[in-house]
DNA sequence: CTTATGGCCGAATAAAATTCGGCGGAAATC
DNA sequence: GATTTCCGCCGAATTTTATTCGGCCATAAG
């Protein structure tokens, strides 16, 4: 199945992205379309998965959650990263992404957690119970200048 | 000015951080009240700022962008990080994160481009442009396994 | 005790999403 | 080259939803 997206598909994932409440009306002015067709137009794009959801962007700081590090994972299993790790790690709520990588690590994960001592409680408690995992190498962040998932879309 | 957020505005957050596109009405089921509360609430919510925005998520492949990277970044003004340098690597668009981190290195960014190719033109284009930028050290993601930027909001 | 204040309800209204029949162009079939 | 099929779009009708607003209740302040 290929996945073909012409200009008008790829405006209104542009537009959507910055804004994902904008009225299916608005979206129809700003591409010059029938709000039906833009409807049925977005709609393909969810069954397609190009859209994989509608998600709110709420302030970590509002919600307690001021601790955010990466994490180097180093498996002994060595060449071929074990899928099974990576399956544990993602199951982790306090995980936002698990990243195969190239280099001698084999995982980088984001993690965000209320404070420095539930980070340290996921490492020792969660971290060392994932048998593959050998050594980890942790970079705390101390301040966040930008965070968005917007990517770029071209235009066609 | 601080901010207090009770049990069901944790709870409107829990919902709407998952599915930003929930009906208000729904909503207001979920945490039994009258819309019109629950549209007051969420009101206060933007306002405050807890709520960020309301964005799409798009697959990164479907618009080709394929290449993932994290960037750490030594400037040469050591101790005191540039705040000049961050504030030139957030206005990239291809730069998704910006973040101050602990350690030898000042920066860590995460960036996606198209391909390997557009990635080298940022670093040579772009990153060389910013004075206080020394060194890098780039680490490409070769898969993702897990990416959410979704947040544990506490029950209480 | 009286008077704000803030949050909630619920009905009324306005706006939006959604449905659906039909139109027209493009491509395939004959 | 005519016919048929398919796909995407339009626009009006309908349903659903958001939004507004007056009033109620509880709490806290005067």
């Amino acid at each position: 199945m290929e996945i073909t997206l012409d200009k008008i598909d790829l405006q209104i994932l542009n537009i959507i992205q910055a804004n994902a409440k904008i009225s299916n009306a608005d979206l129809a002015k700003e591409v010059k379309m029938a709000p039906s067709a833009v409807l049925e137009r977005v709609r393909k794009l969810e069954q397609k998965e190009v859209i994989k959801g509608y998600t709110t962007q709420i302030d970590p700081l509002a919600v307690k959650q001021t601790m955010l590090a990466f994490i180097f994972i180093r498996t002994s299993v060595g060449f071929a990263c074990s899928t099974n790790a990576a399956t544990l790690l993602a199951a982790l709520p306090e995980v936002q992404e698990v990243h195969h990588i190239a280099g001698e690590d084999c995982f980088l994960i984001k993690v965000r957690t209320a404070d420095s001592a539930s980070l340290m409680r996921l490492m020792r408690d969660e971290l060392r119970k994932i048998p593959e995992v050998s050594s980890t190498k942790t970079t705390i962040v101390l301040e966040t200048v930008k965070e968005q998932q917007q990517i770029i879309i071209p235009e066609k």
